[in-house]
This record gives structure tokens, C-alpha cells and sequence, in this order.
RNA sequence: GGGCGAUUGGCUCAGGGGGAGAGCGCUUCCUUCACACGGAAGAGGUCGAAGGUUCAAAUCCUUCAUCGCCCA
């Protein structure tokens, strides 16, 4: 083995190994209870980005433990159509020919969709590859599979006869970059520094001495599609001006002034432009008054001949002139600094525009419903649990969603309209002819909401419609691991979905895992160049330093500030762990298979270790907290196997005979159980060392993919020895620190003398051996009437006093000013305890074994405290 | 405006009623036959502020401050 553990050896041939042995592939096994979990489909147009390494992390993580638990498990992966995105790139492909979609036509668009989706649509899942990732690359989906249209259409001819989808003219958002409409939740609201401009409305025919109102707007260029002004009815200022005309300067339009409850008379004059076809509160006042919609947006967000004069500007443009030219009539009364919310398209950053147009709704009440009762049931919960009271926020507040897109790549909505006698169906499959007249029909030609063929992931994947043995084997599935910011845009919608028409829940388990910020706690951003690339990173530490230094980061924040150095603290672990089997691996020759055996307080203190080891990981992958496994793995392998195990075992392995042998079996066995416990975190190195672990068992699989997940541990529980190793550990570390404070080099021994008795003085004697080897000590005198010998260092450790000669090293003012520092500091806790022990209160009220384990503490400090000062007076006098 | 999260050593973070911890960085010593991606020993914190509850608060409650996220 080399010296240093180097991944890119590993990483590749490994997963080919996986490959080969068919281990990621899922499998029915009926009787066993199943581990199913679906990927969150990335986009085809995506690659890896630090979300994806650490959501795809924690999934790998969950399925190989339950894996290696013996469940059948399956992981889906696949990939998402995503329309607008995967429409982009084609578009832009085609923006470099001077071609627009238009050119080429819709089928032929729709052709350069498919050919771009083969051609970079697996990128992401090369990707995961190289992650180590588990899943089940042998049967991947994509949501625009023949099968998977065909659950859409299912999925949407249902709603539609059922009623729970409409077509209707509304304001929703429109980008007009990307052209379609979006839902609400697509935009994103950003608070902008704006302006508030007031402008003067001229009254028809004066009113109560008045001649004009006063509206204010931060949208001067909507004034083109005013149809009313509207005040509130209780607000005495405007009481007079209700049933009013207002001739709308610029174009001369008269309009009403209507009463209306929405206005708030707080807001700039109390007095509101109404714009019904581009607001969607003005939308409801204009509903509520009979006031015309008049449309004065095109698609691009140009002025239409609405607009009369400003036919053809664009919006801002539009509102340039506007101002300028309202201002030139005298009409601007001022103009205000003005914050507030702006909407942007979630995909492309556009300022998105409220337009009046024809789209697709699903009506969410009545599937919103059930979703919320399964999570109050506890079916589904949420990690960590404050997000459920964020489910049920936006649950209880939902809204129709707007499904229509005006794109062509996509679910085509199968929707058709007669020409002939006006019908409109919805089929599963195609229609040439309509059902009533036999006509001819055209299919509506909008494709749905990429996360409408989404909310169908967990069950469509499995086959549905069909009732496929996997769909009845794996369905509901599991676990879902995910980033926050699609809580609503997917999670809640899939378990709606899924208890509409899958019979249930899509899982149990919700992971609402961190997101990853970039060092200095922004957004980690592709475009402005402020991301971290998981691809570099594996290549500078692993791809199981950069998975492990993921989980160190991973607990219950809702943030991550990414600290590389985790990474770089992952890759030396994974070293680390390299060298120590390394060292066993070298160390045996005549080598014997046989079961684990605690020989020493050593074996026995570290097959307790493992067993709490085992207990801790068990305990944090049950309650998704991958932060506590990583760092239970990390201080085991570290400091419990490397820093004291195997330097106890190193003179037993010199010895030879029995004493060599047992060594040999318990360092094999402890590591083989480790590697498994690390084995879902770090899954390259673990398996590559396990495979070279000496096993006599004709039972062993070829790989640890599917070797037993450690139970049963418990039973190596001994707190006897893990206290006699806690003497050692810190007789040992005392010792080194005398040596260290007086430099005395590595290779000369000292004596020690430890005044000790009763239980310490067994322990010692016991592990003489091994506390000489590992503080290099020469002579141990271990005498209860111990004297301290001329010219020695002095210390207390373990509830016991330690002496060490060193003649001509020693400086005893140093001696003295250590000491009192000490007993300075045990004194202070000391009276701390005893004021806390003197304490009626605290002995009647606080838990027995409290007070006892106070008690006991004090009792030690008490002899410290004794010891200390009697060593001062002695280092004084 | 409402909700949520964060605030602990120089940096990044654990801990979540009863002796302040880790990694990185820093200081000193050590290339000893697993590992310098290492070993040994150290220094370093009145746990954001103020109140409160409690025998006991970094931890629970209230208010506030700062930063961030979500919803309206």
C-alpha cells in the first residue's frame, strides 16, 4: 500500500467495481421491507453544483446504511425536462444561427429540444457517478418518458372531469423575456428602490368646487389602461367625488371614480388609479364596479394600440414618456422615494409583468385538504420540524395555480377544441376527430408546468398509471431529501399528487436540508462567479473528503457558509484512516482468524468504544442529524483507534504468541466494523481497505455495499474499562507533559514514581507496560508511600500523585508557578462545588445522582487541591 | 407587517438546565520503523445585550440589537 491514500486510484475503478456487481440495482425481494427514494430530478440543462453534492450526499448516505441493513433498496434517479430552461438553450443555440423558434417551427423545435437533451441531458448524472453516488443508474427516468406523459395526461384529464381544472381569463405573472406566463410562486419579490409619482386627474365637470384628483402610482405607463379611479367609501375627503367622471389625460378616456373597500386611504392621496387588466387587485375593483379591462401590454411587454400615441415603446420607455409628457401638461404634483416589492421570474431575473390573459388553473382547496391532514396525523414529517408549521402557512393560504405555459417544450395540454361545434375535452389519448361532431379539433397548444409533470415524480417514476410491481413494491417511498426553496414548488405539491391519485403518501420523511452559502454567507451564484465547483473539490480531497467535509457542515441550520477547510480536515481523516490500516494490514503476518476477544483493559475499553460507536451512529442517522455521525466517526478513528488502540496494541504485536494474536484479530475486527459504520459517509476509502481485511467468513460479500450493517454491539459495553483507560490516557498524557515542559528529547527515558493505591494502583500495574511505552518511561514505581525524590518534576493526575526526576532539567520556580497556577484553578472550582454542595436549595431540590456525582467531584478536587498544596509547600520550602 | 434561522476562542462551527468543546489557524518540541495529509505538549472564550424563571442558565422565557431567509 502506498504511503499516502490517493483517491483518483481509487474512485474510478471502485465504481465500476459497484457497477459490475450489480449492487445499485434494485431488486424485489417479497417478505422484505423495501428502502425506496426518489432523486429530486436535476435539470437536464443542469450541472453539479454544491446543492446537488449535498443533498445527493445525505441520499447516498441514507440508502447505502439501509442497504447494507439487508433492506432491498432502490434509489431512482433521473432527470427533469425543465421547460423554460431546456427551451433557453435551444433557443439560444438556435439565437447564434440568427434562427428563432418561430423559423424553425414547433415540431422541429421540439425535435432540437430531444437532440440537446441527448446530447448534454446526462451530464449531472455523470456527475453523481463521480460522487459515489448509489443510485439505480440501470432504470432511470426522465420526465418526458413515454410513460411518464402518459401519467401527466392521466394525471390531468382527471382533474379536468372532475372539475379541478379551469380555463379562465386572469392576471397572472407574464415574463416577457421568456414569454409565458408563470405561477405566483415562480416570482421572486424584491424590495427596489423606487419612486411614487402623483399626478393630477382632471374632472369632467368640477365637483363640490373641485376640478381634479389627485393619484398616486409607481407605474406611471399603466395610466394608459386606467378604466377608474377608485376611494375608499368611508373616507370623508373623497365622499363627493363618488359617481364622478375623470377624463384620463394623455389619451382623454372618460373614466368613473368608484367607492371600494380595497383602497387604502393611508396610501399616497388615499385616491388609486385603476388599471383592471394589469393589477390583480385592480382586477377584483374593476370586477366589482363592471369597469373594462383594457389590455395595454403585448407579449414582449410593448404598448399596444391601447396605448394610442405610445403604440410600440417598450414599458419603460413607455413610462419615461408618460411621465414627461404629464409633466409638460402640468399634470405631475410630485414625486416621492418610494421602496417596495418588485416580482421577477424565478428562471431568467426579468421583471415579470401582471397580464390579463386565457390560462390553465388548478383549483388547490380541495387537493390542499387531505395534504394537510396526513402531516397533522404525523404521516409525513418534517426535518428539521419547524418546517411544518411553514407547510401548513402556505397550505392553508393556497391559491389557484396556474399551470399554462406559452412554451413548446414540455406536456402539451391534452386539451381539444372543436372548430366546428365549439366542444372542448380533455383526452389521455391523442384526438383527431371531436367526440360530439366529429369535426376536426386543435390540441391547445400551451404544455403545462414543468412542476406539474414534477408533483409526479415519487409515483409516476415507479410506473404509474400502470400498476407495476414496482409502484405496489415501493411505493409510498421513504425518505425525500431536499433543498428549501422548492418546499412549495415541489414537496407540498407531490403530496397532494400523491394522495390524489397514487392511494397515498410519496414518503414519511421530509429532509429540508441546508443551503449552501459561499464563505462569506452569500448565495452561492454560477453567473456571478461567487460558487464553489463539487468537480474541483473532489479533485483537490476526494470524493469522500469533499462528501465527509459536507456532512461535518450538515446540522440543523437552515445555512451552510461552506468552510473548505472542513474539506481539507476530511481528505487527512481519510489519510489518517489509510496509515492505520496501513499499520494493521503490515502487522499480519501469521495472521489467524477468530472472533473479537477482550484479552486487555485495552481490547475490552475498545470494543466498548465500538459499541458506543455503533450506538451514536445508529442514533444520528435515525434522526437525520449528520453532522453528530460525521464528527462520532471522526473522534473514534482519530482519537480512540489511532491516538490509543493501536499504540497499545504495538508492543502486544511485539510480543508475539497469544498476545500478538489476539491483537491481531481485535484490530481486525474493530476496523472492519468501523469501516462499515463510515462506510455510507466515506464509501471509496472504506471499501477499498475492507476488501483487503483478512475474513475467514465463507459468508463475507464482495463488497461492503452489501455487508452486514453492524448490531449487536452492545454486549462489548464495559464501563470498568473504559475508566481504568481513562488512568492510563491521563498518567500518560502528565507524563509527556513533564517532558514537554522540560524538552526532554524522545528518546530518553525517565523514571516515574506514582503514589497510588487501591484500584489506580492495579490499573497501573496492570498497564505498566503500556504506560511506559507510551510516555517513555524507564522505571514505573508504583508505591502508595511513594516520596518524592530529589530534583523532580511533579504533577497530579488521575486522583494521584506523579513524580519525575530530572536532575538537572528541572527549574523549580517553573515547578512552583505550574503548580500554583493549578492549584489556583482547582481551588476556584473547588469553592464553586463546595458553595453549590452548602446549598440547601440544591441538595432538596436537584436529581440524586446530581448531587452524588457533585459529591464525587468535589471529593477528587478536594485531594487535588491537598496534593497541590502539599507539593508547593515542598517546591517552597 | 407576520413567521423562521443565526449570534459560543483569530476563522468555521458543535453543544442546548448541573465540570465551556472540535476542526482550521497560532506557540513550543519532534522527520521514532502506520501516517508531516503526521506525532506530543500548549496558549486562547465574562457563550450578542438587558431583564426574568430556577437550587442551578451558554442552554428555558421576555424584550432589544445585528445579520440572513421566507410570506404578505
Amino acid at each position: 500500500m502506498p504511503k499516502a491514500y490517493d483517491p483518483s486510484a481509487v474512485e474510478g475503478p471502485m465504481f465500476s467495481s459497484w457497477q459490475a456487481g450489480g449492487y445499485f440495482a434494485g431488486r424485489i425481494a417479497e417478505g422484505a421491507d423495501p428502502f425506496c427514494i426518489v432523486i429530486p430530478p436535476p435539470n437536464v440543462t443542469g450541472s453539479l453544483h454544491m446543492g446537488h453534492a449535498l443533498n445527493n450526499t445525505i441520499q447516498d448516505v441514507l440508502v447505502r446504511r439501509q442497504r447494507m441493513s439487508g433492506r432491498p433498496t432502490r434509489w431512482v434517479v433521473g432527470t427533469d425536462h425543465a421547460g423554460i430552461a431546456t427551451q433557453n438553450k435551444v433557443e439560444q443555440k438556435l439565437a447564434k444561427q440568427g434562427l428563432s423558434r418561430y423559423d424553425v417551427g414547433r415540431e422541429k423545435f421540439v425535435e432540437l429540444c430531444w437532440a440537446w437533451k441527448h446530447e448534454y441531458g446526462n451530464t449531472i448524472v455523470g456527475q453523481l457517478k463521480a460522487m459515489g453516488c448509489s443510485c439505480d443508474y440501470s432504470d432511470e427516468r426522465f420526465t418526458m418518458d413515454p410513460g411518464y406523459q402518459r401519467a401527466v395526461r392521466e394525471v390531468f384529464v382527471q382533474l379536468f372531469d372532475e372539475g379541478l381544472i379551469y380555463r379562465g381569463k386572469r392576471i397572472i405573472n407574464w415574463c416577457p423575456r421568456c414569454s409565458t406566463a408563470l405561477s405566483d410562486i415562480e416570482v421572486e419579490h424584491e424590495d427596489v428602490d423606487a419612486k411614487l409619482w402623483y399626478f393630477r386627474y382632471p374632472l369632467k365637470e368640477p365637483v363640490a368646487g373641485r376640478d381634479h384628483v389627485v393619484v398616486a402610482t409607481t407605474r406611471p405607463e399603466t395610466m394608459l389602461g386606467d378604466t377608474c379611479v377608485a376611494v375608499n367609501p368611508s373616507d370623508e375627503r373623497y365622499r363627493d367625488l363618488v359617481g364622478a367622471t375623470v377624463v384620463l389625460p394623455l389619451l382623454g378616456r372618460e373614466i368613473p371614480v368608484v367607492a371600494d373597500e380595497y383602497v387604502d386611504p393611508a396610501f399616497g392621496t388615499g385616491a388609486v388609479k385603476v388599471t383592471p387588466a394589469h393589477d390583480p387587485n385592480d382586477f377584483e375593483i374593476g370586477e366589482r364596479h363592471g369597469c373594462a379591462k383594457v389590455n395595454i401590454f403585448d407579449a414582449d411587454a410593448r404598448i399596444t394600440a391601447e396605448g394610442g400615441p405610445y403604440e410600440g415603446l417598450d414599458r419603460y420607455e413607455a413610462r419615461e414618456r408618460v411621465v414627461a409628457d404629464l409633466e409638460g401638461q402640468g399634470l405631475l404634483v410630485k414625486v416621492d422615494e418610494h421602496m417596495h416589492a418588485v416580482g421577477h421570474c424565478y428562471r431568467c431575473h426579468t421583471v415579470v409583468e401582471p397580464w390579463l390573459s386565457d390560462q390553465w388553473f388548478v383549483d388547490m382547496k380541495p387537493l390542499a385538504a387531505p395534504a394537510i391532514d396526513v402531516v397533522r396525523q404525523g404521516e409525513v414529517r418534517f426535518h428539521p420540524a419547524r418546517w411544518t408549521s411553514v407547510y401548513y402557512d402556505w397550505m392553508e393560504n393556497i391559491r389557484d395555480w396556474c399551470v399554462s405555459r406559452q412554451l413548446w417544450w414540455g406536456h402539451q395540454i391534452p386539451v381539444y377544441y372543436c372548430d366546428a361545434c365549439g366542444e372542448m375535452s380533455a383526452s389521455v389519448e391523442h384526438v383527431e376527430k371531436c367526440p360530439k361532431c366529429g369535426g376536426s379539433v386543435r390540441q391547445d397548444p400551451d404544455v403545462l408546468d414543468t412542476w406539474f409533470s414534477s408533483a409526479l415524480w415519487p409515483f409516476a417514476t415507479l410506473g404509474w398509471p400502470e400498476r407495476t410491481p414496482e409502484l405496489a413494491y415501493y411505493y409510498p417511498t421513504e425518505v425525500l431529501s431536499t433543498a428549501r426553496d422548492i418546499l412549495f414548488l415541489w414537496v407540498a405539491r407531490m403530496i397532494m399528487q400523491g394522495l390524489k391519485f397514487a392511494g397515498g403518501i410519496p414518503y414519511s420523511d421530509v429532509i429540508i436540508h441546508p443551503t449552501v452559502l459561499n464563505a462569506e454567507g452569500k448565495r452561492m451564484s454560477k453567473s456571478l462567479g461567487t460558487g464553489v465547483d463539487p468537480l474541483e473539490l473532489m479533485e483537490k480531497y476526494g470524493a469522500d473528503g469533499m462528501r465527509f467535509g459536507l456532512m461535518l457542515q450538515t446540522t440543523g441550520t437552515q445555512d451552510i457558509k461552506f468552510a473548505e477547510e472542513k474539506l481539507l480536515s476530511s481528505r487527512n481523516f481519510a489519510n489518517k484512516i489509510w496509515n492505520a490500516s496501513r499499520f494493521v494490514l503490515m502487522n499480519l503476518d501469521g495472521y489467524v482468524p477468530g472472533p473479537p476477544s477482550a484479552e486487555t483493559v485495552a481490547d475490552a475499553w475498545m470494543l466498548s468504544r465500538l459499541a458506543e460507536l455503533s450506538e451514536q451512529v445508529d442514533r444520528g442517522l435515525d434522526a437525520f442529524d449528520f453532522g453528530d455521525v460525521s464528527r462520532a466517526l471522526y473522534e473514534f478513528f482519530w482519537s480512540e483507534y489511532c491516538d490509543w488502540y493501536i499504540e497499545l496494541s504495538k508492543s502486544r504485536l511485539a510480543a508475539g504468541g497469544e498476545a500478538r494474536a489476539a491483537a491481531q484479530r481485535n484490530l481486525v475486527f474493530v476496523l472492519d466494523q468501523a469501516l462499515r459504520l463510515l462506510h455510507p459517509m466515506m464509501p471509496f476509502i472504506s471499501e477499498d481497505i475492507w476488501r483487503r481485511l483478512p475474513s475467514d467468513d465463507p459468508e463475507r460479500p464482495e463488497s461492503l455495499m452489501v455487508a452486514a450493517w453492524p448490531s449487536g454491539l452492545g454486549r462489548f459495553r464495559n464501563p470498568g474499562a473504559e475508566a481504568a483507560v481513562r488512568v492510563v490516557q491521563e498518567v500518560v498524557t502528565a507524563v509527556r507533559a513533564v517532558r514537554a515542559r522540560y524538552q526532554v528529547p524522545p528518546k530518553r527515558t525517565v523514571d516515574v514514581f506514582a503514589k497510588a493505591s487501591g484500584a489506580e494502583a492495579l490499573v497501573l500495574e496492570s498497564e505498566a507496560a503500556h504506560i511506559r511505552t507510551l510516555a517513555a518511561v524507564d522505571v514505573l514505581v508504583i508505591d502508595a508511600a511513594a516520596v518524592k525524590p530529589a530534583h523532580s518534576a511533579v504533577a497530579v493526575a488521575a486522583g494521584l500523585e506523579l513524580y519525575v526526576p530530572l536532575e538537572g532539567l528541572v527549574d523549580f520556580e517553573k515547578e512552583r508557578e505550574r503548580v500554583a497556577r493549578e492549584l489556583a484553578t482547582a481551588r476556584t472550582d473547588l469553592d464553586k462545588l463546595t458553595r453549590k454542595l452548602g446549598n440547601p436549595g440544591f441538595l432538596a431540590k436537584a436529581a440524586p445522582e446530581v448531587v452524588e456525582k457533585d459529591r464525587n467531584r468535589s471529593a477528587e478536587l478536594q485531594a487535588a487541591v491537598a496534593k497541590l498544596a502539599a507539593q508547593l509547600a515542598e517546591l517552597e520550602g
